[in-house]
DNA sequence: GTCTATAGGGAGATAGAC
DNA sequence: GTCTATCTCCCTATAGAC
């Protein structure tokens, strides 16, 4: 079978992007191996051998600790998948007023995307090579990220603070912004994640009609 | 060596996905046959076997009129980029006021990877997998698209029409919008390739402190 | 220009020693 | 758990007949 690839609740590691909780070391340098290879030239272009090397093993290492080069593409799928909607989770809920959370949810969102835009590629751009049923099971995680912003969104609107014609196309908007950044962000880029996710939180306040707060 | 891979001035063929004017007829279905399997699967995953199947030929017609698979690749990216660069560059001509010429921009650019998703998903995600040279060739055509967004920006501030803290990053921001359809639309889904592009052009317009026009 | 056949090279995955 | 060696498959690209 596999080892254990499970989050530990506070791990925050920046170096190991959130694997730094699997166990043993062995299987934790073949993820993050194959992070790094799959985020650089894609899961198909990755040979088994690069990810093996990367983690200072034998090809044939690989095969003890996963069954298959796919379960490693699944692993990160799914442990990055839940670490983002857990985080984006927990912002979306860091406010009195929808602006705020609405303000928390993309700043951190964006943030996460471009700190951890190595993860962030092959969590967004690698879905379709997973197996059929590991496709799918991370697909149900993607609406429930959705599910977050639009129900800001709305909750906005009820309250009218802010003046959205079409909730469903906008939070796919917002989502967009914020997906893309894994693409094209790169680390010693003119602009931190921080100032990144300021950015990109303001133009979606706007995006949504919000009041300027505090300017 | 290649067929002739060139756009026809007038071509805008919804099926053929501006690939209508390549000729000879086999070199166009190749093509054809390529964005599609590429658009799904992504290049390294696609085989020639593939390829030349869509096309209704066997692997070995393929290298008659193309010398690799990565230049079928290269062909796509290239008219595919010539094609998006040259669209959006008329449409940021459209209009007296930064505003509108934004609105037509990110309008028409939109539309263009919502209804040509197939192609443009090939020219959005699959650069990567092209020969280093060509790689360079096509990054070069990319800064013109950002210039163009860049532009506007620039414009709309210096006129008074638009507020905007980062015209780089804002016009980066513009750009994964629009870009990111090519990700996510389908074909058959709750919008049209004309209403996504109003939306995002409505949004845009907020994003850049434009007053609303005509509202 | 297109086909059938196949060369040549790796790829993913396994066997079995240590 | 890790290695070396290797199996087997299939992919890109070519050869040569038609």
């Amino acid at each position: 079978m596999t080892d254990a690839v499970d989050e530990a609740a506070g791990a925050d590691e920046a170096a190991d992007e959130s694997f730094g909780s699997v166990t043993p070391d062995a299987a934790r340098r073949l993820l993050l191996g194959a992070v790094e290879a799959f985020a650089e030239r894609g899961f198909h272009a990755t040979t088994t051998r690069d990810i093996a090397g990367r983690a200072g093993m034998s090809p044939a290492a690989l095969y003890i600790h996963y069954r298959t080069k796919e379960e490693l593409l699944y692993q990160i799928s799914r442990v990055g998948h839940e670490r983002s909607v857990r985080i984006l989770g927990a912002a979306a809920e860091t406010g009195d007023t929808a602006a705020e959370r609405l303000d928390a949810a993309v700043r951190t969102f964006v943030r996460w995307h471009a700190e951890y835009h190595t993860t962030a590629r092959v969590v967004q751009y690698e879905l379709s090579a997973l197996a059929e049923e590991h496709y799918t099971e991370i697909v149900a995680m993607r609406r429930r990220t959705e599910e977050i912003l639009r129900t800001i969104l709305s909750d906005g609107v009820a309250a009218g603070e802010f003046t959205v014609a079409d909730v469903n196309g906008t939070a796919l908007a917002v989502l967009s912004l914020c997906i893309d950044v894994a693409r094209w962000y790169r680390s010693g880029g003119p602009r931190t994640p921080d100032e990144i996710g300021g950015l990109y939180a303001g133009l979606v306040l706007r995006m949504v009609g919000a009041e300027p707060r505090g300017v």
